[in-house]
DNA sequence: CAATAATGCGAGTGATAGCTCGTGTTATCT
DNA sequence: AGATAACACGAGCTATCACTCGCATTATTG
């Protein structure tokens, strides 16, 4: 007990190591979208890093520490990107406007980051990071249900949320599409699959109320 | 060479043994569906079904033998259960009507078969299979794509094709939340998923020939 | 320029899981 | 009944993979 008995060790990060750490998260986003959680091995990870097993040890005590890293550096950028797309008036633009607005960039982000629905949607991830994507799922439900909400005030909280819910998972749903075709076709697709939000949406807006 | 050097064992198969089979591929739906392929052990398959591993693998050369063999079987019974759907006169429905005779058995199929989902599209399942996967994807987008063209024969083939995999991947991606609900909340989430469907096929009903 | 600490290596270790094999049991055939 | 073959067992073999450890290298501190 030089110091201070209880306290951990302080572990004063050089840049490089943070370089290291950040090169890491990105061969793991991309082993993990080629071979899924289980079928991706640390060794994998850390040859597609260019560094050795006992390298990557270094920075992450575990497996399930590096998909929980990641896991959250996605949660964060979506996250800032939520906050990007609600901009004041939107819920004022034409139906279709408003969601290519809010369609584009979540698009977008998960073309660029194919890990995200791997470790967020998979079906062999860790039991802690499924429970750890729940709120990051809530919250966009809240999102689309508050959004849903402006468009069509007369409807039941159930009834909203049970949309918003049926929308959210649409969106997760028709991602694999988009992210499975051309970047030639991508632009058709995108719009194909935006008419699907808007069919439904319209059908949702004009219900009747309670 | 007793009788036919090329030939393979006879193996004549006694009942006991087909109903092994039987009961090996329902405990590996089981376990498939609650792990994943990647996370799921022949130990445990074998456990569930109440026998040794010895045992599955005097039926099964291996664990991706099980996968296929399990695989095939949905296939057969979703061919079966696709034939059964395209009665005659169906496209004289109104919409909400045909939507609903198409959609419900293949929900219900997919509540009681939750391993098929994870099996055809699963992230960490082996090449082979998600091959296996793809003709009978094509079958199903291929008997969308009739069905959209007899409500709507003034588009091209291209805009068809397209519709038709939305419609395919729509249904795919809603799958897990029909199956996450509880089966009192079923009818109700049923009933908001089949808008989806109702909404988009509206559209593109709608829209303008070439 | 030491001294100290962070970074980096890669062969090796322990545990896990796919799979085997020798043996015993049950069913079918003559 | 006896012979043959399918069925069943479960301890154990082997390959794989998450993870470790001792040591070399590079950066920071005084």
């Amino acid at each position: 007990m030089t110091q201070s008995g209880t306290e951990a060790a302080p572990r004063r990060r050089q840049a490089r190591g943070e370089r290291r750490i950040a090169e890491l998260l990105d061969a793991a986003g991309a082993v993990f979208a080629e071979f899924g959680y289980s079928a991706t091995t640390t060794n994998a990870i850390a040859a597609r890093a260019g560094v050795s097993p006992g390298t990557l040890y270094q920075y992450f005590p575990n497996k399930d520490a590096m998909a929980d890293a990641l896991a959250e550096r996605f949660a964060v950028q979506l996250h800032e990107l939520t906050q990007l797309m609600l901009v004041p008036g939107l819920t004022e633009l034409p139906l279709d406007q408003l969601l290519e607005r809010v369609l584009e960039p979540l698009y977008r982000f998960h073309v660029e980051n194919p890990a995200c629905p791997v470790l967020f949607m998979g079906p062999d991830v860790p039991q802690r990071l499924a429970d750890a994507h729940a709120p990051l799922h809530a919250a966009m439900v809240a999102e689309v249900t508050a959004l849903i909400a402006a468009l069509a005030p007369q409807l039941s909280a159930e009834t909203l949320n049970r949309a918003a819910h049926v929308t959210a998972m649409t969106f997760k749903g028709l991602l694999p599409l988009i992210m499975a075709v051309t970047p030639e076709e991508r632009p058709a697709m995108h719009a194909e699959v935006t008419r699907v939000f808007l069919g439904y949406i319209t059908l949702v807006i004009a219900a009747p109320g309670p």
